[in-house]
Formats: C-alpha cells, structure tokens, sequence
DNA sequence: GCTATTTGTTCAGTGGTTGAATTATTTGGC
DNA sequence: GCCAAATAATTCAACCACTGAACAAATAGC
C-alpha cells in the first residue's frame, strides 16, 4: 500500500517516546516468549538503555511484568522475561444479537478472562429494554474482572447492523432496528462511561467487522490480508487488508450479502435482485435443505444442518453445496479486486466449512485470474460464535497496545 | 480504518525531523495559496521557530522556494510565501500500451512539464525491443527536463498488466507479454538506472493502479476513497482507499474485469463464464455496436463511439446501455463490499460517460443498501488517456513529498 | 576462585523542539 | 514625517529523549 501523503500531527520530543513505547510493547506481545531487555534492544533497533527507560515506564503503569528469569545455555547474567501484565487494563467487549445477548472480558496478552451469554429472542424487545439487560452483564463482567485485579480500560459493543461513527444503529434488519441512538442509550450506564483517557468509553461496531478483528488477533501475529464472511441469517463480512480492518469511506464495508450473483434472479429485500444472501443466507439454505418450517433458532440451524450433511442427508448436501457455489461466484469477485490470500467462513458458516469450501474453491480457482500463481486459501474460523465479543473486547486491548501512551498518562 | 498494530521501526532524534519535513512540505504541496512560516506553525502545531528550521532544510535542498509577499491588508512585516520548487527533482513517468509508448515529466507541484506519445502497434513488437524504444523517449523526456533546470529524481513504468514487486511482468495479456524482467532490461540504460538515494530508480506497477494515483492527485486534495476503472480491451480498475492506493496482499488487486456478472454466460479467455469483461470490455462493445470489423486502434474506438451514439445510432445506444448495464452490476457489488462514495469513468470509459453513467447509476442505487443515505457519485475521469504516465510521474514525486529526507540527505 | 560472558544501569554528549526575547518590516494615526 | 501597533521571522537558553561507552551485576565453566 502506498503510504500516505501527508502526515497529520507535529511530532514532539514526547512524541519519539510514545513510538518507541508502542513499538517496545508491540514486540512484547507478538514475540512467542518472553523477551528480555537485551532481545528488544536487538529486535527494535534502540539501544539497551533506551529499552531500559522505556520499560521502565511501562511497568510503571502495570502494561507488563517481569517473569522468572528462562534457563539459558551459557555463561552470562540471566536475563529477566518480560510479558504483557496478566493484572492491568482489559478489555470489555458486548454484543446484541438476534438471539443472545454476550459480554465477556479480554486481557492485554488476548486471554478471554470471563465470558458470559444469555440467550433470548431479542426481536420483539425494544431497544432501550435490550440494552438495559446488557448493562447487566456488563455489570457482571465488571465485577469479575475486579475480582481476578483486571481494570476495564474500556468497552465495544457489537450490532449486527450498519454503524456511523456516533454509534448511531442506522439499520439492523434482522434485529428490527432503526435508528437507535446506542450511546445516548448507555450513557446513564455508568459502568459503561467511565473515562480513560486516550481510551472511549465505548464504541459501537459492526459484528461482522469486530468478528473479523478477533479472528485477526487469534491467529498468528503480523499482518494478514483475508475476508471474513458471517453466515447468519444476513451474510456480513470484514475485510482485513494488511493488518488492519477496513471500515469504508463511512464505515459501512462488507456488505458482501448484497452482492449481486444472479442479476436477474430472485427479488431481494433490499430491493435488488439476485443477491447473494438469497441464494447462500440462512433462509435460502434451510429452505433448499427442507428445513424451512423448523424455525430453529439461528446458531441450531447450522448445527442441524451439519449433522444431516454428516448423515448423507441428499437435500442437506445439494443445499450446501448450490450455497457454496454461490459464495464462491461472490467470493471470486472479492478476490479478483482485492487480490486476498485468505478467505475465513466464520459465524454460521464455521460448522459447514467442510461442505463449503469444495464449491467455494471450485469457483476461485476457475475464476480468479490469478489463482495459478498464488493459491488462496479458505478455512474456518478459529472462534465460533464468540467472534464478535471477544473481538470487541480485544479491540480494546489491542488499541492500549498501539497506543500505551495514552493509558499511561492516566495512570500518572 | 483501524490503526496498524506495531510501528515497525525504532524512533530515533533524526526520526523527529524526518516526521516534521514531511509534515511542513505536505502542507505546502497541500495549501491553495503559497504559506507563510507563521501559516504553517499554525497549521501544524509546531512552533515558528521549528518551522523556520525545518523550512531552511526544504529551501536549501531545493524542494521549495520563496515566492513575493503575497499583499495582506493591515499592519506587519509581510509574510515571505512558500511553494514547491519549480526547479527541483522531478518525476520520469513512461507507459508501454497496447498502441502506443508514452514519456512525461512532472515536478514537484505536479505540474506537466513535458510529455510524448508514440503512437505504435507493440503487439508485434518483442518487450525488449518496445522497452528500447522507450528509453529513447525518456532520453528525450530527460533532455527536456535538464533544459528546464529539473532534476529527474526516478521513474515509473505503467503496463497493463500484472506485476510483481521486483518489477517482473508476470502477464500483460494484450501485449502478449508474460514473465518479462523490465528492471533486467531496462539495467543498461543508464538514463533510467541513475540511483538518487531514498528513491527507488525504477518502479514498475499496473497501468490502472497508476491511472487511479493520477486522478487522486488531479483531483481536490486530502484523502479520498474512490474507484477508478480503466475500460481498455481489459477493464482493470485502481483501488484508493482514505488517499492511499490499495495494492492488495500482493500487488494484483483490481482486476474488476473479471467479476462475473453473469455467472453461467459467456465464456472469458480467463477460463470462467460471464466475466464483466465480456459485457463491457472494448471488444464486447464494438461488437454489438455494429463495429466489430472495423478494427480501430484502442483510443480511437471510444471516440468513434461517441460520435455514433451522439449521432443517435440505435446499436451503438442499446450497446452502451448493456454494457452500463453490466458495469452497474459489477460497480454495486463493489460498492457493497468497500463502502465507496466515488466511482471514476477512465481510459476508453471516460468519452462514453454521458452514455454509460445513467444505467451505471440506475444499478448502483437499486442495488446498494446503503444508497439511500450515501449517494454514490459517478464522473469521468478529469485526466484522459494521459492518467497512467502522469501518475507514474506523479507517484515519484509525492514519494518525495512524503519522505523528503532521503531527498535531502542526497543533495547534502 | 578466577575468567569469560551476558544483562542491565549510569552518565556525559548530541540533536531537535520549545518558549521567550529580539530583530525586521510593514500599516496607520497624529 | 515620525512613532506606535502589528505581524513575520530569527536567536538563544532550557529541556527532553536517544546514543554510546563505561560500569555493575549475575551466572557458567574451568
């Protein structure tokens, strides 16, 4: 990627300092053991005493501790492990969905440190009453992360639905909402409110977006390019483009559900036709499959699916694979413009991904012009249905990461 | 878009200037009307005594020059203005294409200050041999620019087609071309091998990837996100995402001609079916405009076009129409997928705008969901079949404007 | 117990920014 | 025509963060 013209703030004398913090910490939380002093001075380029200074700082502010010195081979003074604090902030993450509610809590090494879900058909519940019954949770979650010395540092809320920057819900179809002003919502909430400096309170975001970041943290580190597609009763993706979630000119990217693979087929809601989710949604494989009056509730679904492909179900098997082949002729239209690597099926799709990924890599490697050279991969995604809020809670964590500056100032 | 996660390299005292060069240049390269020193310390934040510093680095190394006091009203000494050099480093940008080898040269305010076209039919013609008659416009191209005091600080080579980092292009089809070493070739010409430190000799990218660059830096300044599609015998399109060129995991995103519209129509040449290609690609167009056989060379095709559809032909209409048609389809899955607000009509597609904007937009605000509230803006693009050499030229000298340190450290 | 080795700290030196004081150059009032 | 006010740009001491070298600390091997 090209980078980008003009930079936008003065660098200052402290400005060298929160660089030099963020790419110590960085290096802590990527390496597969503890570094000490000395391998960071190696690995970054600073010498050993600016390290020093630099950790110094950070464990003033409880982002790492000291570990027990690892056995080395050779002569010479034993170096002392450095890793992320297992005690300092966290991370909250929350979700609404159509039927559950989540919450659970991160810690800055990415370790999920309380995990709570409630199930409930959340359509006929309005808005504000659906949140009051969150803030619950979060209370839960909060006092749990006391409990085990965690600090919540701050919180992301999950929406299947479009976002704007203010947190306004403009649109959650399946959810039945509209306009939902999220913040205004949560801001008598105080758990929910309280200010860290350098860290919001809480942002809102797209479920798709936040399960494609989780996914990202879950693996290994370094950048990634890769799609992850949610199957759900609508189709959603995020889109992670070296390292980093792509949002859109207003963060409204990845609505990959309404991409057209029969331009002239069947009418969707949106008012186009022949769009994907017709064709590879939830509603259109269970009906394809002869589940459509199960009216199970969304996560059973793919189960029950599953378990009828694993059982040589034909209507179960031809369903799943005209479903593939749909997400494939999409799939290939993604990679043909964004040339990814990886293609995740994540959400629904997770449990189907061994009847999926046939269809799906047939259409990519017909399609895709440059599949000969550069194979792309598809697997399913390593979290479940936890994406979202796990994701959501270590975008927290992960921005102190990036920017440990901000956390520390506070501390002080 | 979220933040990378880890800087990757140590922040250093130099790191401090380097940061601040580039930002006080980027404001000059970015202001209407030329700045003062005091402009530009309010603008950035940095102090007057910073700017002045850093802007007696700038003058010295002949990236900006003083220009008259413009004339303010009220009392005070007047303000000295500050522009981009004319008389600096320039850009060498070259293009190889189907029919015709262009050269030109852009300075640092991104003005054209030379340019040539050799019109020629290369799909005969060997890559060495094309690339031979190349250099010799840049030789003249090189000549041109001495004689007007600009120092050419690197070049950029557009091709239509795919290419690697190290500058092999894997395949260029129109041309013919496939695994061709251009650095390799290019390396006994000392005209375009001449190293300036900090800027690469010779770049070579995708002709559409370039195009996009171009119009990015035509157009308003400040980040844009748009897509530019280049409609030649192939369609390629160039990706701008908040004003940074997308080059996808690779370098081979783009490739929107072959998005399939119509899953199970036609047959490509790429080995899938229905490829957008074959609905709006030159090819597709000529041939249901009647004008198969008359075999025009590449940019007189559109012109004759419009003329015919100016004239009110009824064939060249309705195959304008279906070829709008097609590129909608394509255009609104894109849209759904990267949140776009700008799509630019190049190359070939630019002449035919009149005609092809309407059923594109029809398309993308029947099938966009978030149309309703986001209009998506449909143009031409404001450079004409000059896109990819200007951009070429332009992308070394905004290289220089984002990172004029190593510039510097060169002249010192 | 001595030496080699590696880790981590201390400290003078350096580069770059800050902020206040100073110089430079104009307009406008008397 | 001269002086005060205003704005632009430079100068300089102070400060901050990083560097590099010297030094202290802690271990293994002989």
């Amino acid at each position: 990627m090209t980078r980008p013209a003009v930079p936008a703030a003065a660098a200052r004398q402290g400005s060298l300092r929160e660089h030099n913090l963020a790419l110590v910490l960085g290096r802590i939380a990527a390496a597969d053991r503890p570094p000490s002093r000395a391998d960071l001075a190696a690995r970054t380029g600073l010498t050993r005493a600016t390290v020093s200074a630099v950790v110094e700082d950070l464990l003033l502010g409880r982002l790492v501790s000291e570990v027990e010195p690892a056995p080395r081979a050779g002569a010479g003074r034993p170096a002392r492990g450095l890793v992320l604090a297992g005690d300092g902030p966290a991370g909250l993450g929350l979700e609404v969905n159509v039927d559950y509610l989540a919450a659970c809590v991160v810690d800055l090494a990415g370790r999920v440190r309380h995990h709570t879900v409630e199930r409930a058909d959340l359509r006929p519940v309005p808005p504000a009453e659906a949140l009051d019954r969150l803030t619950a949770l979060a209370a839960a979650a909060r006092a749990d992360a006391a409990g085990q010395d965690l600090t919540l540092a701050g919180a992301a809320l999950a929406v299947p639905g479009l976002v704007d920057d203010a947190g306004l819900v403009r649109l959650a179809p399946n959810l039945g909402w509209r306009d939902v002003p999220v913040p205004a919502l949560l801001a008598r909430h105080p758990a929910l409110t309280e200010r860290v400096p350098g860290v919001p309170a809480l942002t809102v975001d797209n479920e798709a977006n936040l399960a494609a970041l989780g996914e990202l943290h879950a693996g290994p580190p370094g950048p990634a390019s890769f799609l992850h597609i949610s199957g759900e009763v609508g189709i959603g993706a995020g889109i992670v483009l070296h390292g980093t979630l792509y949002r859109g000119a207003r963060g409204w990217s990845g609505e990959i559900g309404h991409i057209p693979v029969r331009p002239d087929g069947r009418p969707c809601r949106c008012g186009g036709r022949g769009c994907l989710e017709r064709y590879a949604g939830q509603e259109a494989v269970l009906a394809a499959a002869g589940l459509a009056g199960a009216d199970l509730p969304g996560d059973r679904a793919a189960d029950r699916l599953a378990e009828l492909a694993r059982a040589g179900d034909g209507a179960a098997l031809a369903a799943l694979r005209d479903a593939g082949t749909a997400l494939g002729v999409a799939v290939a239209g993604v990679v043909n413009l964004l040339d990814l690597d990886t293609v995740v099926l994540g959400g629904g799709y997770a449990p189907l991904e061994p009847w999926l990924r046939p269809p799906v890599l047939a259409e990519v490697s017909r399609r895709v012009l440059t599949a000969a050279w550069s194979p792309v991969t598809v697997r399913p995604a390593v979290l479940g249905t936890q994406a979202a809020a796990v994701g959501a809670a270590g975008s927290v964590v992960r921005r102190i990461i990036a920017h440990p500056a901000g956390w520390l100032a506070h501390r002080s």
